[in-house]
DNA sequence: CACTAAGTGGACGATGTGTCCACTTGCTGG
DNA sequence: CCAGCAAGTGGACACATCGTCCACTTAGTG
C-alpha cells in the first residue's frame, strides 16, 4: 500500500484494486535512460547549470518525453535520491542506537544523525544540489522528516521548534559543498557537528550532574 | 582614498589625485531611481522573481542603462545592503562588548553577534535574499568578514575552521525566512541561537562526561 | 554656443522553459 | 496475424529573460 510514489519517481499510480494502468516497455526503458543520464550529468558538473535539454539529449529522447514524467530538474534528482534517503529514514525509525530509537541520549543520537547525513552528503552532494537548491529544500518531504526527528531530539530544550531549523541549517548541501571546497574533510565536519550536538543537547549547560 | 566602491555601489572610481571623472547629474538621478525602485520591488515580492527588466521599468529607465552600472540583481541588492553591513562590522571591530572586542567571553560575544544578525535579517531579509541566494552567499565580502569573526571566537575549540561555516549556516537568509514563515518570532530565534552559542563555546562544560 | 564624452534606451541574438499536437508504437482481444 | 486504441514520443512553437551593442541624446565645459 501507499504506493503513491508518482510525484517522486514518476511511476504511474497503481489505482486501488481496479485495472492498473501498466507502464509500457519503451516508457520504462526511457525512464531508465533518463535517470542514468541525469546521474552522470549531475556528477559531472554544477547541477544548477544542467538544463532539461541537456538531460533529454544525453538520454537520447525528446524534450516532450522528458517533461511527461519530470516537470523539472529537481524532480529527477529527487527520484535518484529517494532510495538513499528512505534507507536512512528507516535506520532512524527502526535501526540500532545511537542512530535508531534510544530513550537515553538525545545528544548522541543527534551526533549520529549528523554523521549519517554527512555520509549521505559526501556520496550525493551533486544530487542534493540538484534537488534542493536554496529554499526548495524546505518543500521536500525529506526535510519534513529530518525536521520532526530533530525537534523530537530537542524536546527537552526550551524551544525545540525554533531549534530544529537552526540545527538542520549546517546540513544544507550548499554549506557542505562550501566546507569541502575549503579543504575540510568529512571527518572534521562530523566532529564539528558532534561538538555542536553535544553542546546544545547535553543536559542544560555547565552544571551537568553525574 | 580607497574609494574603489564601484563594484558595490556602481559609483565611478575616483582615480588618485588626477582628473576625477565626475558623475553626471542625470546618471546620479537615475541611480537613485534604480535603488529606490529596487528596494520597493524586493520588499514587495520574492526577490528571486524580480527581473532586471522589472527594475528598469519601475525606475523608468532602459535595460541598457541599468546594466551599465549593475551587472545583475545581486549587485543592486548588495548596494542597498552595504551600509547596514558596514555598520555592524564597525560595531564588531570597534563597538562596546559584548558585540565589540572582549577578551573574556567568546560565547557571549557569539550570542551578541547572532542577535545583531537577527536584527539585520529581520529588517532586510528581502535584500539578503536578493543578494545571496544559495551559494552566492559565500562569494560576498561580507561572508568573509563574518567567517573570520566566528573563527576567531571559536579559537579555543578543536577545529575553529570547520566550525565557522557550521555556526554561520543558521544565518542564511533562506533559513531565516523559513523560520519566520513557520511563525517563529525573531526573539525565539535569538534565544535558540544564544543557546547554541553557549553550548558550543562555553569551555568547561560537556567534555567527555562519561 | 558648439563640442565632446558620458550617458541612454531599445533592438537584437542567444538560451532555456513548458506546452501542444500530429505521428508512432506497444499491447491487447478477436 | 491483424486491427484498434491508448500510451508514448519528439520536435515545433510561443514565451520569457538575459546580456550586448550601437545610434542617438544631453550634461557639462571652455
Amino acid at each position: 500500500m501507499t504506493k503513491r510514489t508518482d510525484l517522486l519517481t514518476g511511476l504511474p499510480v497503481t489505482a486501488d484494486g481496479s485495472g492498473p494502468p501498466r507502464e509500457r516497455a519503451d516508457a520504462a526503458r526511457n525512464r531508465a535512460r533518463v535517470l542514468a543520464a541525469a546521474e552522470e550529468l549531475f556528477a559531472a558538473g554544477d547541477p544548477a547549470e544542467i538544463t532539461m535539454e541537456d538531460i533529454a539529449k544525453a538520454a537520447g529522447i525528446g524534450r516532450g518525453t522528458l517533461y511527461r514524467r519530470y516537470p523539472d530538474r529537481a524532480s529527477i534528482a529527487r527520484a535518484l535520491l529517494d532510495e538513499h534517503e528512505r534507507a536512512l529514514q528507516s535506520e532512524i525509525l527502526r535501526g540500532a542506537p545511537p542512530l535508531g530509537p534510544d530513550e537515553s541520549d538525545p545528544a548522541e543520537r543527534l551526533a549520529a544523525f549528523y554523521a549519517a547525513m554527512v555520509d549521505l552528503l559526501e556520496r550525493h552532494v551533486h544530487l542534493l544540489l540538484g534537488a534542493e537548491t536554496g529554499s526548495a529544500r524546505y518543500r521536500t518531504g525529506a526535510y519534513g522528516f529530518w525536521f520532526t526527528h530533530v525537534r523530537v531530539l530537542a524536546a527537552d530544550c526550551p524551544d525545540p521548534e525554533a531549534l530544529a531549523d537552526t540545527l538542520l541549517a549546517p546540513l544544507a548541501p550548499e554549506v557542505y559543498r562550501r566546507q569541502r571546497e575549503q579543504g575540510i574533510s568529512p571527518d572534521r565536519i562530523k566532529r564539528g557537528l558532534a561538538a555542536l550536538a553535544r553542546g546544545v543537547l547535553t543536559d542544560s549547560g555547565p552544571k551537568s550532574p553525574e
